[in-house]
DNA sequence: CCAATATTTGAACCAGTATTCAAGAATGGA
DNA sequence: TCCATTCTTGAATACTGGTTCAAATATTGG
């Protein structure tokens, strides 16, 4: 058998890089996010950053997209994933989403919606990962209302399913919206309204 | 006073290279979208393009927005900016939205809630004209709703105001899905519940 | 210290980008 | 036909993009 020798170690953590990777997309977008950005942000050089992520900057840019799934997406939806959410969980993500939109920080919206507008069109594995958030959003969102109903919560007559496919393209206008217009009334008044239309 | 000679006139119609610059800003976005790309599309070269439009590349977005605004939107909009609009124009409206995402040429989307994701945070011009796009669709939605309520066509509990708000976050949300998943039965069932909220 | 391996580094590469400019060309009045 | 004016053309500029590579470097078991 061989024996392996010790080569020389990474000096960065390659998750590092990856999540300022997805901190950048996020702010910016695909195109307006260069490597040279990361290599300014991480002081890791391009050469490295290759070499940690083979398939270059589109690699990088889906790498980032799942990790947002994993890390972002789950802190932002909080209980509403949880089996016994409800109305008050359902309505907590709409205004935490409203509360993001109106902070500085916030001001990015989600990767997801962005990665619609600027990729799904031209980049298929990404539209999938987009569908694939959709998809999850409209689950929770529709488990959350079917115990809303089955509580009393909303009107008898509502349709799970149906309502949770507006809500999440309740959603994503949302974020579209704030992102042009940054006002609490207006967001506030779509929210109010869409909740409304429930009870 | 002084006699002007005629100088060499124009080989190319500006018009021509707007609606170009447009058509593809439309459906590739700002970046994405070359110098290059324009004079393939028109013949016109460089040099000429920059004596048209004073201003290079951005100006050429900026103008091609306004030109969007008044060319393809009245068109998008139909008799729902027209006074008497009421649910049916509204429900037009929304239904001629979901045939555009569906078509090979529709899956551009709106090149204004393009815009809201790809520039408006770094454009404040761009986010001005985004903002006064959401303002006309509100506006004239509000009108429709008012005139839908008084004609008894949806509850009399109905909001125009706060309605109109939604239904424009509704319009934007399904263009983010629609750019994802062009699913018929997705985007039938957005729009079916938010008018089903109405009556 | 040497050997073997993998990483770092800095430069280089090549394609593409927006933009500018000088020289040639077209126009109609003088 | 000349002139002043503005357009066209084609090249050139200056920069940035993503990506690659050879040489130098660091590691640790032998």
């Amino acid at each position: 058998m061989y024996v392996s020798r010790m080569p020389r170690p990474r000096e960065f953590e390659p998750d590092t890089v990856l999540n300022q990777a997805m901190l950048r997309f996020w702010e910016r977008g695909y195109r307006a996010t260069s490597i040279e950005d990361l290599v300014k942000a991480t002081g890791v050089k391009p050469g490295s950053i290759y070499s940690a992520f083979p398939g270059g900057k589109r690699a990088l840019f889906l790498k980032s997209l799942e990790r947002y799934s994993t890390l972002v997406v789950p802190q932002k939806l909080g209980e509403l994933e949880a089996p016994g959410a409800s109305l008050a969980e359902l309505r907590g993500y709409f205004d935490g989403l409203v509360r993001d939109l109106l902070s500085p920080e916030g001001r990015q919206g989600c990767l997801l919606v962005n990665t619609a507008i600027e990729n799904a069109a031209e980049d298929d594995e990404a539209a999938a990962v987009v569908r694939g958030h959709l998809a999850r959003l409209e689950r929770c969102m529709t488990a959350a209302l079917a115990n809303a109903r089955d509580l009393g919560q909303v009107r008898d007559s509502v349709d799970p399913g149906g309502s949770a496919k507006l809500l999440v393209a309740t959603c994503q206008g949302l974020m579209v919206v704030g992102k042009a217009n940054p006002d609490e009334t207006v967001l506030r008044a779509i929210v109010g309204n869409a909740f409304a239309a429930l009870a």
